[in-house]
Order: structure tokens, then C-alpha cells, then sequence
RNA sequence: GCGUCGGUGGCAGAGUGGUCAAUUGCAAUUGGCUGUAAACCAAUCGCCUUCGGGCUACGGGGGUUCGAAUCCCUCCCGGCGCACCA
């Protein structure tokens, strides 16, 4: 139905698509910006194995990146890997061993991702993106192998004879791990797609996609990886305080968060995460390496995201609240309630804030639980769940008795 | 299938009959310093407690012992080696 839509090819525009939150095209960047110029429109996509039920920061680098290939006029897929998510991508696992997803499971998390997605991704307008999701094809006999491969280990088989010999050759030894990759290769061939967008650690199965596309119908397919959202050490980011920066978080929450980033991946976050124009992103950059105050331009970055996941009121007031509660320490208006249950021992356990009355035992002799009524830290374990009664936990969290 | 080594708290990894709720590192929590950043310092880090103590834990089950994470039996799971691969 859109046979004729006409792509854009404005020179520019090119260059940042190869360019911004990208960190390498296989097999090249100037291959195709060949294609690109030639005003070709291009079948790509990203896929996402539903194993959790909330898509985060991390997820946004690629997310991004398809919207920009949406708003050049591409064909964009979404990907939902309900079929390769029962398989397990063992990438960047040291452990072959992991949690087993049914189908079902992995369906029911995907629930929300559209949801989640759309204030990116465009699934309805002119260009709409198409979700699929390749249980779809992945059918049950090819699920099947792979589990019958999980019962062999790759020295057990590969100390079969005949194995050796074409490990000698340079031949390719099948087991789970190796089969996996192919699984997901198979997407690429089922869709026919010109290209596919992952992070540098899907690399290897993205390429293997290439290949097999490439020897089933001699289809050249394109790939594109994203970096990875990591502090200088190495550690992803995405995740604080052990809970991940989710994409549907409030947008309070989802400031706070991001404010709580490490200082390096501010601009990486710019240039990956927003559409600020690549001026502002170099600016910032600049700035902070002329001395400024990181934290100026985190607040900003924090206002941009939470801008575009959300909308402009949402973040005014997001930013208005963060230093209103943490800077100049007053107390926010609104916070989450939990059902007075007589105690505020027995309150606060069974709203989940703490994990058993002896961790709140301990907060209370750490002196971290302030009575904001009262202004001074709970000293009585005992203490009654008023209503209306406000506390603070620690240094970030607020919460009101109803 | 045979042999062998192993399965300990969120992870890594000590402990190999009592002094072990279990050394240590990472992660986490709280406090300090800050910018809800990093780094650093300190405390905490199974559950319940009337703060005396009690209870449950070292893959599952059974046993030996006054006493077991530690010894024995058995089952389950994993690593490695050997065999099988017609």
C-alpha cells in the first residue's frame, strides 16, 4: 500500500543516520550510503526477546535509531522474539544456564511493549512500523533442536573424530550456543529485510543473519550496531539502585533516575537517546570538557527524555520537582500512599518498602526513617501508621499514610 | 554407560566434625562528604524477637555422632576424562 513512498535523501541527513548512536555498519558505511542516496527504501529491524516485562534506557539507543530510520521514510519492523526468547540468546552469558520462558510467559511481557514504544516508534500515520513477532515462524520442530542440543556440551561433541577433523579444516561445529544464532539469522530471512539495528553485543547473531540471508537468497543485508549505555569502568547503565530505568517510569521517577546516571554517559545519552540536534549534543560535550558542572547538563538531558517519552508539561514539572525536593530539600508534593496498617512496622512490610521487619528495625537504628510531620527521625519501632502521615526513607524515597 | 571432581548466602569464592548465620571480594542498603554523579570514609547486609534469645539455612532425602556445611548412604544437577558415534 505504500509501494511509492519516496525515502529522503538529503545529504545531511544521511551522514547523521550513519552516524549518531551508531558504532559500526557491516559490512561498510559507504556501501550503504550508496543505497541510501539512491533514494532506495529499505526494509529494516530490531528485535526484542520480551524476557522482562518493561523496556529500558538501554533498549531506547536502538528504539531511537529505527525512528530515525522511520522518519526517513523506511520500512521499519518490530521485532517481539517470543520465539527465540524460549531458545535463551546466550550472548554476553558466562553461565550456559538460565531461567526457561514459555511462549506465554514471553507474550504476556510483550503486552505492554508497544505501549512503551510508541511515544518513539510510530505505529500508526503514514509510515506506521510493523510489529511481528517471530514465534510466528520459529515453529516447534526448531525449538526442538536446540533443546536436544542443550544436552550435549561442546567438548562432549566436539571430541567426536569427525568433528575434529573439520574443526582442523575450518569447518563449523552445531550445538545450542552455536544454533542459536541462527534461529535469529532465520528473522533476517523470514522478513527479507535490507538491514538490521542491534546493540555491539548482538553482533555476532546479526551477522550470522547476514550470512545466512546472504547463501539462502543472496541478499546482501545490512548491519547496524548501537553502543552499549556503559560508565567508564564498564558497567551498564540502565540500571540504578537495582531497578532498571524503565521507558513507562513516572516522569519524577524517571528524572531521578536519570540524574543518578554516572557524569560519563551524559553525552553518549544525548546523542543516543534524544533528537536534540547534533549542534546541542557537541555543544554539551564541549562544555563539560571546558570544566562545566556536569550536573547542569544532566538536568537537561533528564528534561529532554523525560520530554520525549512523556511530554513538555510532564517534564517542566519533573525538573521543577527534582530541585525543589533534592536541592533545596523541601518536600515534594506528591508521593506514593501506602494503606495504614496500625504499626508502621506492619505498614511498611506490607507495602513491600522494606524487604522484613528486620531490615526496618535496622533503618530505624541507622536513624533513616524521618517522620516529615514531626520532623525528626522515628526512634520507636512501634511507632502507629497515622493517616496522613508523611516519611522519608533513606535519602530518596517519600511516602504518605492513607 | 564408566571414571573422576564438584554443587555454600544476589554473584564470585573460603571453610572440610564443635569457637559457623558461616572468612573474603563484588553487588546492595544506611550514614558522612557532595551535584540523588564519581571517588573516598564508616556502619549494615537470613528470619523472628518482650533484645535475654529463638528459628531456619551450606543441591534433595536418609544415616553416624553429645554435636555435621564438614563423615557415610542414596537421589538429583553440573564440569572434566574415557567409551559409544555401525
Amino acid at each position: 500500500m505504500i509501494r511509492e513512498m519516496k525515502t529522503i535523501t538529503d545529504s545531511g541527513k544521511i551522514e547523521e543516520l550513519l552516524s549518531r548512536g551508531v558504532e559500526k555498519i557491516y559490512p561498510g558505511k559507504e556501501e550503504l550510503r550508496k543505497i541510501l542516496v539512491s533514494g532506495k527504501r529499505l526494509r529494516l529491524y530490531q528485535g526484542f526477546d520480551p524476557t522482562g516485562t518493561k523496556l529500558h534506557l538501554g533498549h531506547m539507543v536502538g528504539l531511537r535509531k529505527l525512528a530515525a530510520w522511520q522518519e526517513m521514510g523506511h520500512e521499519v519492523i518490530f521485532l517481539i522474539g517470543d520465539g527465540t526468547g524460549q531458545a535463551g540468546d546466550p550472548s554476553g552469558k558466562t553461565s550456559a544456564r538460565e531461567k526457561f520462558h514459555t511462549r506465554q510467559e514471553l507474550r504476556e511481557n510483550a503486552k505492554n511493549y508497544i505501549e512503551e514504544v510508541s511515544p518513539i516508534l510510530k505505529f500508526d500515520g503514514k509510515n506506521p512500523a510493523k510489529v511481528l513477532y517471530n514465534g510466528d515462524w520459529l515453529n516447534e520442530a526448531l525449538l526442538n533442536i536446540l533443546n536436544i542440543a542443550e544436552h550435549f556440551s561442546l567438548s562432549q561433541l566436539a571430541e567426536r573424530d569427525l568433528f575434529q577433523e573439520r574443526i582442523k579444516k575450518g569447518g563449523t561445529v552445531n550445538m545450542k550456543e552455536f544454533l542459536y544464532p541462527l534461529l535469529q539469522g532465520y528473522d533476517s530471512v523470514h522478513m527479507d529485510v535490507d538491514l538490521e539495528i542491534g546493540g555491539s553485543d548482538q553482533t555476532f547473531n546479526m551477522l550470522c543473519g547476514r550470512t545466512l540471508l546472504k547463501s539462502m537468497k543472496g541478499k546482501e543485508k545490512f548491519v547496524m550496531t548501537t553502543p552499549l549505555l556503559a560508565d567508564k569502568s564498564g558497567r551498564k547503565i540502565g540500571k540504578t539502585e537495582g531497578n532498571i530505568i524503565a521507558l513507562d517510569d513516572a516522569p519524577g521517577e524517571l528524572f531521578g533516575k536519570i540524574m543518578a546516571l554516572p557524569d560519563e554517559v551524559i553525552v553518549q545519552c544525548f546523542e543516543c537517546l534524544t533528537t536534540a540536534p547534533m549542534e546541542k549534543v557537541r555543544s554539551v560535550a564541549k562544555a563539560i570538557s571546558l570544566g562545566d558542572n556536569p550536573m547542569v547538563h544532566k538536568k537537561e538531558l533528564a528534561e529532554e527524555i523525560v520530554r520525549e517519552l512523556n511530554n513538555d508539561h510532564a517534564a517542566k514539572e519533573a525538573a521543577a520537582e527534582f530541585s525543589a525536593t533534592f536541592q533545596k530539600r523541601e518536600t515534594p508534593e506528591d508521593m506514593p500512599e501506602v494503606l495504614g496498617k496500625g504499626s508502621l512496622i506492619e505498614t511498611f512490610v506490607a507495602a513491600d518498602i522494606v524487604s522484613s521487619k528486620t531490615e526496618f528495625r535496622r533503618l530505624i537504628q541507622e536513624g533513616a526513617i524521618e517522620n516529615l510531620e514531626a520532623r525528626a527521625s522515628v526512634e520507636n519501632v512501634n511507632e502507629r501508621a497515622v493517616s496522613g502521615t508523611r516519611y522519608k526513607i533513606g535519602k530518596k524515597r517519600f511516602v504518605r499514610i492513607k
